[in-house]
DNA sequence: GCTTGCGGTATTTTT
DNA sequence: TACCGCAAGC
C-alpha cells in the first residue's frame, strides 16, 4: 500500500509506520536517519494520519532542513505535495512565530535581527556607557554568558541574587541594560528569537492553539543539540496531544556550549511517558575499519545509551595516522594523499575537517600552491563580510528607517563626516525627543555643527530617494541602484585584487536579492533569511575538496576525510580539557569527524605546531589512545606507537606518550614520558615546575588522586598546562598524569 | 573628523 | 600571528 516501506530495513521501517504518541528514534551515524525522517513524513501523509499542513519538523541547521525538504518532496511527488507542512529550522519556526504576531511579543511590526556582529556593537557601547574596562569584561565573554543563561532559562534575578560575585553583579546589571536597549530599538538577537516565542506560547492562548494546530505531527531532527528553551518549547506545544518523533544521536552531540543538554535525549522516557524508542544500529555509509576505529573511541564515552554500529560490508581500506612534524608537513601529507586519491574518488568526495578555523591556514597554502580546487566551508561567511553587511544595512535602513543598528552602521559609510561627535549629539537629541536615532536625527537639530547638519540632511535625501526608487525598480535593479548611489561600490573602485573581490562580493549580493525575488521574496523576507544565516546555494562547484571545522562537517560524509589537528590542546581543545564532561564532547567531536568518512579515513597530528604567535611542542590526542592500535596503521616518517594498555580507564588521566622515544626510556625509573620536547626534557630534576592552574610541582611530592589513592612523584615533564607528572601510587602502581585534569591533589 | 600606527592581547565550536 | 582598540597627528 504505501511505496515508502519498500527500501527500508526493519528498524528503520517501525520507525516510519510508528503511529501515534512519543518516538524516539536513536540514529546513529550514517543509519539513514534522513531518510527514517522523510519517510515518515511522506508516509503520514500518503496514509491521511494527517494533512501536510499538520507536520511540522524542526532541524538545527539551515543544511539539515533544506535537505529534508528536498527528499520529502521527492518522495511525495506524485502525491499530494509537502505544502503547508513547516520544515525549517528552530529558530525559522520561532521567528515566523513572531513575524506573525509581533505585537504578541511587544515588538514593532518590523522589528529587526541583530547578529552577532551587531549584538558585539552593542554590547561594546553598552559597556562604554556603563564605563566598564571592555579588557575585564570581553563583549563577546558578557554575551556568552548571558546566552548561556538565556538558554538554560535562568533569569537575571537569579545572578543579581548572587550578591558577593562582582562578575555576576556586572554581567546582571550588563543583562538588564542589554535587554532594554534591544527593547527600545526593537529588536531581537537569536537567543531571543526562542525565547520570546516561548514567552508567546505560554502566555497567548490563540498563538498556542494556531502552532499547535500545524504540529500534530511534530518531528525534531538532531534532538540531543536542543537546549531547555527549545525541550520547553516543543513540551508546550505538544501539551495539545501531539506526536513527537525526535530523532538523534547522542554520540554526535556536539553543542553543549551553546547549551544542548544531552538529558533530552538520555532522558527522553522520563519527558515523554511510555515512549517507544527504534535503534537504527546499521550504519550504510563507512567501511568496517572506520567504524572499528570510531566505534572503539566514543565506545569510552560513559554518558550515552550505548548503541554498536555493524555494516555488512567487509575489508576496507585501514584508517590510516600520519604523525608529522609541524602544521605543514601535516598539509603537504595530506595534500599529496588527495592527490593520489584524486583519480579514484574526485576531489569533490574529500574533505580535511579540523577543530578550528584558524587551521586551514596551512592545508590553504599548499593546496593553492599544488593547484588543487579546494573550498573553506563556512569560514568568514560571505554575510559576514564588511561591504556585503554594510549593503544590508543600508537594505534595513530601506525597509525600516527607524533601524537604528543598521543607522549607526552606514550613516557614515563612506565618510560623510558624520563621526563620532555628530552622533553623539544626536544621541543627546534623540533621548530629548524619546525617539530612535535615526527618528530623531530627521529634525537635524540645531545643536548640530553645520557641516554635520547637511551631511545628514543629504543622508536622509539619499533615503527618501531611495524609498521611491524601491517602489520603481524591481529589486535587482533597485539593489544596484542603491550601491552604485550610496557610493559604497564606489568604495572599491581600483583594480587591487582586495578591491575587485569586494566589487564581486556586492554584485553577488544584487543576484542574491535578484533570485530571491525571482523566488517570491519580498526585501523584507530575503532580509530575514540572510539574518538566519540561511545561506542560498554553499554547493555552486561541487568538485573542490572542502576544508571545514568538524562541527560544520556534521550531517555531511565524503569518500575520503582527514581529520587534521589529532593533539591534545587542538582536539581536545585546551578549553574543554577540564572536565569530564568537555572531554567527552570533545570526543564526540572527533567521533563525528571519523564517521563523516565512507572509504578512506586518515587522521593526522603535528609535533610541533605554530599556536599563539609561536612554534609549540604537542602532544598527541589522548583520543587515539581510545583506538587500539590494530584498528589504525601509523604512516608517520617515524611512527609513533601508542602506549600499551596502560588503561584509559579515566579520561584525563593517561597520557598519549611514547614512540621511537620508548626505546630510550624503557629502562629509564620513570618509564614511558610523554612526547617529549626538545625543552621539557632538559628539566632539571627536583625544580618545582607549575602546572596550568599555577600549583608548584616537585619529585617527592605526596599526592592524592581520587581513584588510585596516595602516591609519590616521580619525576615532572613539561610545564604548565602541558605539566606532566609520573606518579607512582600506593596501589595502582605508575601513572602518567596531567595534575590539572586529573584533579591531582597535593598533599 | 579621519587616518595611521602602535602596542597590547587573545586566541573554539555557530543557529 | 592577527586583530582590536586607542592615541597621536593630519
Amino acid at each position: 500500500m504505501d511505496q515508502f516501506l519498500e527500501n527500508l530495513n526493519d528498524a528503520q521501517r517501525e520507525a516510519v509506520i510508528f503511529g501515534e504518541g512519543p518516538l524516539l528514534v536513536l540514529a546513529g551515524a550514517g543509519s539513514g536517519k534522513t531518510r527514517v525522517l522523510t519517510h515518515r513524513v511522506a508516509h503520514i501523509v500518503a496514509r491521511g494520519d494527517a494533512e501536510p499542513f499538520e507536520i511540522t519538523a524542526v532541524t538545527f541547521t539551515n543544511k539539515a532542513a533544506r535537505e529534508m525538504r528536498e527528499r520529502a518532496e521527492t518522495l511525495v511527488r506524485d502525491g499530494r505535495g509537502l505544502g503547508g507542512a513547516f520544515l525549517g529550522t528552530f529558530h525559522r519556526w520561532a521567528l515566523e512565530v513572531l513575524r506573525r504576531w509581533p505585537e504578541a511579543a511587544g515588538l514593532p511590526r518590523r522589528f529587526s535581527i541583530l547578529d552577532p556582529d551587531d549584538q558585539r556593537a552593542l554590547m561594546t557601547r553598552l559597556l562604554k556607557e556603563e564605563r566598564i574596562d571592555t579588557k575585564d569584561h570581553p563583549p563577546r565573554a558578557v554575551l556568552g554568558r548571558i546566552s548561556g543563561h538565556v538558554n538554560r532559562m535562568e533569569g537575571v534575578e537569579r545572578l543579581e541574587a548572587r550578591s558577593g560575585d562582582n562578575r555576576a553583579q556586572i554581567t546582571a546589571r550588563l543583562w538588564n541594560r542589554y535587554t532594554k536597549e534591544k527593547k527600545a530599538l526593537g529588536a531581537v538577537d537569536f537567543d531571543d528569537m526562542l525565547a520570546q516565542t516561548l514567552d508567546v506560547l505560554r502566555r497567548e492562548e490563540v498563538v498556542r492553539k494556531a502552532v499547535m494546530r500545524r504540529a500534530r505531527y511534530l518531528l525534531v531532527d538532531e534532538f540531543q543539540d536542543t537546549n531547555k528553551l527549545q525541550m520547553k518549547m516543543l513540551l508546550t506545544v505538544l501539551a495539545g496531544g501531539g506526536n513527537i518523533t525526535a530523532v538523534g544521536d547522542e554520540d554526535q552531540s556536539i553543542y553543549r556550549w551553546r547549551g544542548a543538554e544531552m538529558d533530552n535525549i538520555l532522558g527522553f522516557e522520563k519527558h515523554f511517558a511510555g515512549a517507544h524508542i527504534v535503534s537504527l544500529e546499521r550504519n550504510y555509509r563507512s567501511t568496517q575499519p572506520i567504524l572499528e576505529a570510531s566505534g572503539a573511541l566514543i565506545a569510552q564515552n560513559i554518558r550515552r545509551h550505548g548503541k554498536t554500529l555493524f555494516t555488512e560490508q567487509d575489508g576496507g581500506e585501514p584508517v590510516r595516522l600520519f604523525v608529522a612534524d609541524d602544521e605543514r608537513h601535516e598539509a603537504r601529507w595530506t595534500v599529496d594523499r588527495i592527490s593520489e586519491l584524486e583519480s579514484e574518488h574526485g576531489l569533490g568526495e574529500m574533505a580535511v575537517l579540523m577543530r578550528t578555523n584558524a587551521q586551514t591556514r596551512p592545508f590553504e597554502e599548499e593546496l593553492m600552491r599544488r593547484r588543487i580546487a579546494y573550498r573553506v566551508v563556512g569560514g568568514l561567511r560571505f554575510w559576514q563580510r564588511a561591504e556585503v553587511k554594510d549593503a544590508l544595512a543600508y537594505l534595513r535602513q530601506v525597509v525600516r528607517p527607524d533601524d537604528e543598528v543598521a543607522f549607526r552602521r552606514v550613516v557614515n559609510v563612506p565618510a560623510r563626516g558624520i563621526g563620532a561627535a555628530t552622533i553623539d549629539v544626536l544621541k543627546k537629541h534623540a533621548a530629548g525627543a524619546k525617539a530612535l536615532l535615526p527618528v530623531a536625527a530627521r529634525d537635524l537639530p540645531e545643536s548640530l555643527m553645520p557641516r554635520a547638519r547637511v551631511a545628514l540632511g543629504r543622508y536622509f535625501e539619499l533615503l527618501d530617494e531611495a524609498q521611491s526608487q524601491r517602489e520603481i525598480l524591481d529589486p535587482a535593479d533597485f539593489v544596484g541602484w542603491l550601491l552604485e548611489t550610496t557610493g559604497l561600490l564606489g568604495l572599491y573602485d581600483g583594480d587591487e585584487e582586495e578591491k575587485v573581490v569586494r566589487r564581486e562580493n556586492l554584485r553577488q549580493l544584487a543576484s542574491a536579492v535578484a533570485e530571491a525575488s525571482a523566488q517570491g521574496q519580498t526585501l523584507e523576507d530575503f532580509l530575514d533569511g540572510v539574518a538566519l544565516f540561511e545561506d542560498s546555494d554553499e554547493e555552486t562547484s561541487p568538485d573542490v575538496v572542502r576544508l571545514m571545522t568538524l562541527h560544520g562537517a556534521k550531517g555531511m560524509e565524503f569518500d575520503v576525510v582527514f581529520v587534521a589537528g589529532m593533539e591534545d590542546g587542538l582536539l581536545p581543545h585546551a578549553n574543554s580539557r577540564e572536565e569530564e564532561e568537555g572531554v567527552e564532547e570533545e570526543r564526540r567531536l572527533a567521533y563525528v569527524g571519523m564517521t563523516r568518512a565512507r572509504r578512506w579515513l586518515g587522521l593526522t597530528a603535528a609535533r610541533r605546531r605554530f599556536l599563539f604567535g609561536q612554534s609549540q611542542n604537542t602532544q598527541l590526542s589522548r583520543f587515539l589512545l581510545d583506538i587500539s592500535a590494530d584498528q589504525f596503521e601509523d604512516v608517520s616518517d617515524q611512527p609513533w606507537q601508542m602506549a600499551p594498555s596502560d588503561e584509559p580507564e579515566e579520561f584525563g588521566t593517561v597520557v598519549a606518550s611514547r614512540g621511537r622515544h620508548q626505546q630510550r626510556s624503557a629502562g629509564s625509573a620513570d618509564s614511558a614520558p610523554p612526547i617529549p620536547s626538545r625543552r621539557s626534557t632538559g628539566r632539571k630534576i627536583g625544580a618545582v615546575v607549575t602546572d596550568g592552574s599555577g600549583v608548584g610541582w616537585r619529585p617527592g611530592d605526596r599526592v592524592r588522586h581520587r581513584r588510585f589513592g596516595t602516591g609519590v612523584v616521580l619525576s615532572c615533564r613539561g610545564r604548565g598546562p602541558q605539566l606532566q607528572l609520573v606518579v607512582y601510587f600506593d596501589r595502582g602502581g605508575r601513572k602518567t598524569l596531567v595534575p590539572t585534569i586529573a584533579k591531582l591533589e597535593k598533599l
